[in-house]
Parts: C-alpha cells; sequence; structure tokens
DNA sequence: TTGTTTTTCGAACGATCGTTCGAAAAACAA
DNA sequence: TTGTTTTTCGAACGATCGTTCGAAAAACAA
C-alpha cells in the first residue's frame, strides 16, 4: 500500500527488473543466513547472480537498504497471511492452533529470512529499524490478542497482564528457537510440532497417570 | 580441569596478565553483544581499556580466539553451576524449577556473554566450534533429563522420545528468548519468570474456570 | 645492581569492503 | 530507423580491518 513511499531503485523500473531484485533479495538471503550480514559482501551477492558489484547498486541503494528489504517484506507477508488466518472464524483454542501452525509453515518456507529477521535486526540502523520494528509490533499484537484470548491474559480495561505478557513471549519463544532445530527430515511435518505446541499450551507437559 | 590444554596467551603469565585478560573478556563481550562480532574491531576493544592493538594480541591468539574464549567459559561455567543445581536433593518438580531459575539468574548476571552464546555460536569455525557445541551438548543433556524425568520423555529403552525432545526444545526456546524481553525493572526478578514458566510447563496456560 | 623474563607499543603489511561515477550496452518507444 | 530510457559494467576511491614484528619498557629474580 504505502509501499509506494520506497524511494529504492527496485521500486521503480521494468517488471523484469523488480523480478530481477525479488530474485537478487532471495540470494542475498541464503548468503546472509549462512555468514551473517556484517560478514557478506555485495560482491558475493552479485557473484552468485552474475550481477557485477556496480550492477547491484542499480537494484539496492546500500548494502542497509538490502537488509531492510529482506527484513520489511518478510515480516509484512508473515504479518499479512497471518492476520488472514486470525480472522477465520473458531473459537480460541483453534484460532491460535492455527497461528502456530501458520508461523511454523512461513518458517519452513522462508528459513533464511526469517532466520535474518531474529538474528540481524539489530543490524538495522535508524529508520530502517523503525519500519521494520513497526512490522513486527504489529504481529506480536496479533499473536498476543489469540493467546489472551485463551488464556484471559488481560485485566479489566483489556490491558495486558504482566502475566499474560509473558506468555505470549515464552511463545514467541518457542516458535522463534525452532531455526535452531527443526529440520522437516527429524522432527516430522510443522502440523505436528504445533500440535505438540498447542497440548503444552493448554495443558503442560507434565506425565498424566490417568490421561487414557 | 582440561582448561590447562589452552594454549592461548592467558593462559600463562602472572597473575595479574590473568587477570586483565578477564577485564579484556568482559569489555569485549560488552562491545560484541552490542555491535556483533564480525562489526567489532580488536582495536576498539583495546580502546576502551586502554591497551594497544598489538597489545591486544599478547593475550589473544587471533580475534577468533577471543570469540572462543568467551563463548566457552561462559557456557563452562553455566554448566557446572547447573550440574551442582541438579545433584541437589528434591523431586523432578523441584529440580527442574531450580534449573529455570538457575538459567535465568545466570543469564541476567551475564547478558552479554549469554547474548553472545545464542547469536555468535556460528561465527566459530573448525575446532573452536566443536568444542564450544561439545559443552553446550552437555548442558542439553543436563537439561533434557530434568525434564524427561517431570514429563516421562523416555521411551523404555531409556532413550529420548520425539516428543520429549521438543519438550526440552519447546523449554531452551522460551529460555533463550528471554534476552529479546527480559528487563529487570519491567518483568520482575527472575524468580517470578522461573514459576511462571514452570507453571505454563505443569498445567498450561488456559484460562481455569475453577482453579480456585 | 645486573640479568632475565614478561608486557607494551607503534608502525607497517596486504587484503577486503562499501560506495561512486561515467561510459557503454541493451531495451524500448516513436 | 532514430532517439530516449533503462540497465550493466569496470575501474578507482578512501577507509577499515586482522595480523605481524621488532624494539622498547616494565616487572621480576638473583
Amino acid at each position: 500500500m504505502s509501499a509506494g513511499t520506497l524511494i529504492t531503485p527496485r521500486a521503480r523500473g521494468r517488471p523484469a527488473t523488480r523480478q530481477k531484485a525479488d530474485t537478487l533479495l532471495v540470494a542475498a538471503a541464503a548468503i546472509i543466513a549462512e555468514k551473517g550480514f556484517e560478514a557478506t559482501a555485495i560482491r558475493d551477492v552479485g557473484r552468485r547472480l552474475e550481477v557485477s558489484l556496480g550492477g547491484m547498486y542499480y537494484y539496492f541503494a546500500s548494502k542497509d537498504d538490502l537488509l531492510f528489504q529482506i527484513q520489511h517484506r518478510t515480516f509484512a507477508a508473515l504479518l499479512a497471511a497471518q492476520e488472514a488466518i486470525a480472522a477465520e472464524a473458531g473459537d480460541a483454542e483453534k484460532r491460535l492452533h492455527r497461528l502456530l501452525i501458520g508461523h511454523l509453515a512461513f518458517f519452513e518456507r522462508h528459513p533464511n529470512e526469517m532466520k535474518i529477521c531474529t538474528f540481524e535486526l539489530e543490524s538495522l540502523k535508524g529508520d530502517f529499524y523503525d519500519r521494520v520494528l513497526n512490522v513486527r509490533r504489529k504481529y506480536y499484537r496479533v499473536m498476543a490478542e489469540a493467546i489472551a484470548e485463551l488464556t484471559g491474559g488481560l485485566d479489566r480495561r483489556g490491558r495486558e497482564t504482566d502475566r499474560g505478557r509473558h506468555v505470549t513471549l515464552f511463545t514467541f519463544g518457542m516458535l522463534n528457537w525452532a531455526f535452531m532445530w527443526y529440520r522437516q527430515a527429524k522432527d516430522g511435518p510443522v502440523e505436528t510440532v504445533a500440535a505438540e505446541m498447542m497440548e503444552l499450551l493448554l495443558h503442560g507437559v507434565r506425565k498424566r497417570r490417568e490421561s487414557r
């Protein structure tokens, strides 16, 4: 929507140019996820797709801009997808369950980008940082609301309680830490992991003697 | 114990030298936690404590060695502290509760070092990486055992089940994500947070109608 | 005091990096 | 075809970095 205010090269230009910029962003994300942002040279990103160093600067205003675009469009896409999921019908439990699946599924589709969002947030500066933080806050609220519905983690004025806030952050911890260990082959589909997470949130993990 | 096998400058030398090396490690951790490992220049670390660039190389064999020492000694200290806590008397619930407190308390005492352990593990190379990973694995086992005692997350042969593994990783997620949000002033003492985490693991977070 | 070991420092190295710039090439519109 | 816009490229810049090295200073032992 207000994406038109972006004054970066890739926002103007021909359709084929925008598409190439997308390809560059994906390639850049793969390299940055592997080596880290500071350790990644723009030269290397270009080399992988056979674009000269000078050519890279036709697509991105700066190295910081490149990092910003990866993070911003990733989180914006995640936010949009999850807002749609949150709007579907169903009770609080089903809604949160769908959101857990949605988050992990998005993470599975875009592991490089999500890893960068987690690791390199603080590599963003000034306005870039603020704008990404803004999207992240919106996403936090989507999840926090869904969790509060389930836990009653709101006080009488509808504001988040300390305990409700912590439960939300615990949940984000479980979700975001997945990049450290989740491998589809070893851990099964994300739906299984989400179901286990949901079970934990609903009933805890203690060995139940008579749970049948 | 086998720390004597370290062939780094700070392992030999006078007591005052070892002490100065410790001070340098703490100062380095503060800078690296703020700016990231790649973005941190050894020059800057030296400058903060008025040690020349050349002088830094009397204490550390290389920049990689500096990062390794921070991570290795931090995780070794955490492991030792938690092993002691795990060995204390008490049932499975009390033991895990103590470990949660211990982890968060250690994190609160050494936020810079713990942040580096989380963010910069993959900045380590070769043998440095292997040796830190080795300590991390030991720590994982301490926590995994404590959780398995509570959940029964072991199969008949005493091996970790998939579900047990996931519960452990969920717990690590909650604990390690704390660096993103925990502030003593806002969130209260770590004991409170640990208690909330324990409550979640035991009973889940669903609003209880008749929990009295 | 003298001799030895430990510690500190400054200068210099080769390498790499982000960014700029203007010219050339390619794509497109007329 | 001609003229215009978009895209690509190579070279060069100033800056920063990790590391080395040998000489000087400081600390210590005799």
